[in-house]
DNA sequence: TTGTAGGCGTTATCAC
DNA sequence: GTGATAACGCCTACAA
């Protein structure tokens, strides 16, 4: 144990509050009632301010984990979405990431494919985080007691346990229809998932339902399904493509799909908008990449992680348990390239 | 719902291993011991067998706080990166996040436009991380001590006194330069950032050094500045499409760039690839969405993040501070649509 | 206004 | 083999 100048440090040697207290002469609670707490704390100016001064010289800097430790939390939230190949939950991250770290949050990701969830909320439980973002995960799909005791934040799908962030998907299916209807298409179709998140089905839902209002039903074979990739549109498109009578718009659950979709008409040498009507759903960046560019119900993804975060930090002061709240936010329709007035008004002659 | 024995908790009682000690007859540490450590340790193991027995049964979890409190150290791990934008970055942080969760580590993110990385280092610091993954951000930029006494690993950038895991971005550069080269292009440009993360330029250096010892030359007027984003490949790519000789053949410093180039060569009617050779670096997945699809030197993105990761977790068992190690790893062409045989083998007469 | 005592849940170091 | 005892660095009482 080196003996060296009071203040110095030959670094590795980690600055307490302790060290902070010795040297300015006070014991180390007042240390960290002057650092840290409620301003209510009162405290001598002349104290504070040498406690102060000298914590800012040596470079004093709390231990977040025996904070966490005596505080019993830890100042962290844990972000688990199924994956980052959907661009959709990225941003979702983003958004998430920078209100939490605005607010002296750690963010903790956890790819998971659906799986292991259960194991990634464990080790997040292990670490004693303060609240759990889910994004793109299915509450009801886990094990009853999967999310016991922890501070939840869902995104993208209803619950009355949990609170809830949301794009209006139900109004994006029907946003979606009417404009597909104002084009004047009969023959519509839609690529969706089947057993799927929450978000999707609400979309179809509004969909069909809205199609169906205005008396244009969707036959069994118009409406597709596919998981939520741009593979899977790929080929759900090429079936579409392949019948005799192909519709003559289309929506997708989801703009991966969409893309797929984009690709597979590509492919076919069917052009875009004019043999066949295009809609996607989220307005992800990479939809503007592609010609002619993807026509969108836009849903403020990065808005959606920040406000889950947001509404997270909030219960996270209550300390009584807030009864869980659910934000609807608006969705709008984005018409670039992919939609346009239907050719065959009846259909068939293809 | 299992039988309620005495032993039940009503949950908010956090399960400490004090708890499985007192059930268990012994002491608080012996169960430490058991549960957690080297197998070194000598116990009975009829004691080992109960301890481990009624751990099992109340659903004992180490706090892992308390855990990082006494080991200084918190098994979690940063990853640092200027931004989710970019899919290259968000892959190496996918590869990453599987590695690290794998071996029981947390990955706190960062997203981080440059000018604060400072203090999300401060803020990971605090939180006792036992290593940081720097990708997108050149150490050399950070003032002097941001890193000290930090165990990190750069991805794609040298460093003679930090680990690093790197795509062989000169030998990209040399690729594509040959690439290009064999199919008869002389008038080549390339587009990429001006002071940039060492990764893009080395790029350039090896793209620009391979077509000067093969005699062809790249007027300053065919080098354009972008920063590594899709509008801004986009606006240079006009500037080269509207010059009285444009290029028969391009390289960018990334795909971002390329696909913007992409772009703006629909919007101008330059047909790829019959009027120019576009080939871009890294191969994210949205280049074979558009059309034609891009041609590119691979990268292997998700595995710079896992061999990140593992070579911190190696530095980490070591307690001697390892020497600094650089892995490169090896780059692929990948020809897909953008790239063809000059039209114009001497130039000029388009 | 400030110091003392005790605790948060582990791990490490020793005696026994 | 096992159990006290003492850290780890902070925070919350409560007493002075």
């Amino acid at each position: 144990m080196p003996i060296i100048t009071p203040i110095m440090r030959i670094s590795k040697h980690r600055i307490t509050a302790t060290e902070v207290a010795r040297l300015a002469g006070v014991s180390q609670p007042t240390v960290s009632l002057i650092l840290s707490r409620n301003p209510k704390a009162r405290i001598a100016p002349e104290t504070r301010q040498r406690v102060l001064r000298i914590a800012e010289e040596i470079g004093y800097r709390p231990n977040r984990l025996a904070q966490g430790l005596a505080n019993r939390r830890s100042f962290a939230i844990g972000v688990i979405v199924p994956g980052f190949d959907n661009p959709f939950y990225v941003s979702v991250l983003s958004g998430a990431e920078r209100v939490a770290s605005e607010a002296g949050y750690a963010v903790l990701i956890s790819e998971s494919r659906q799986v292991d969830v259960v194991q990634h909320l464990e080790a997040l439980r292990d670490r004693q985080i303060d609240g759990v973002i889910l994004a793109g995960i299915a509450a009801s799909t886990l094990p009853p007691r999967a999310l016991d005791d922890l501070n939840v934040v869902l995104i993208n799908q209803p619950s009355d346990r949990y609170s809830t962030v949301a794009g209006d998907s139900l109004m994006a299916g029907q946003i979606a229809a009417e404009h597909l209807l104002s084009l004047g298409h009969k023959r519509i179709a839609f690529i969706g998932p089947a057993n799927a998140i929450p978000a999707y089905r609400f979309r179809e839902r509004g969909f069909v339902q809205t199609l169906r209002a205005a008396g244009v039903g969707m036959p069994s074979e118009l409406l597709r399904r596919a998981n939520a990739t741009i593979a899977d549109g790929f080929s759900a498109m090429r079936t579409l493509l392949r019948m005799p009578e192909p519709p003559t718009a289309l929506f997708c659950a989801n703009d991966l799909i969409a893309l797929g979709a984009h690709k597979a008409c590509g492919a076919a040498g069917a052009q875009l908008p004019r043999d066949i009507s295009l809609l996607g759903c989220d307005d992800i960046e990479i939809g503007t990449l592609v010609a002619p560019e993807l026509s969108t119900i836009a849903v403020p993804q990065s808005e959606l992680g920040a406000r889950a975060v947001r509404l997270l930090l909030r219960q996270l002061e209550q300390e009584d348990p807030m009864p869980p709240v659910t934000q609807l936010l608006p969705v709008r329709l984005v018409v670039r390239g992919t939609t346009g007035p239907a050719i065959n008004p009846a259909g068939g002659e293809r």
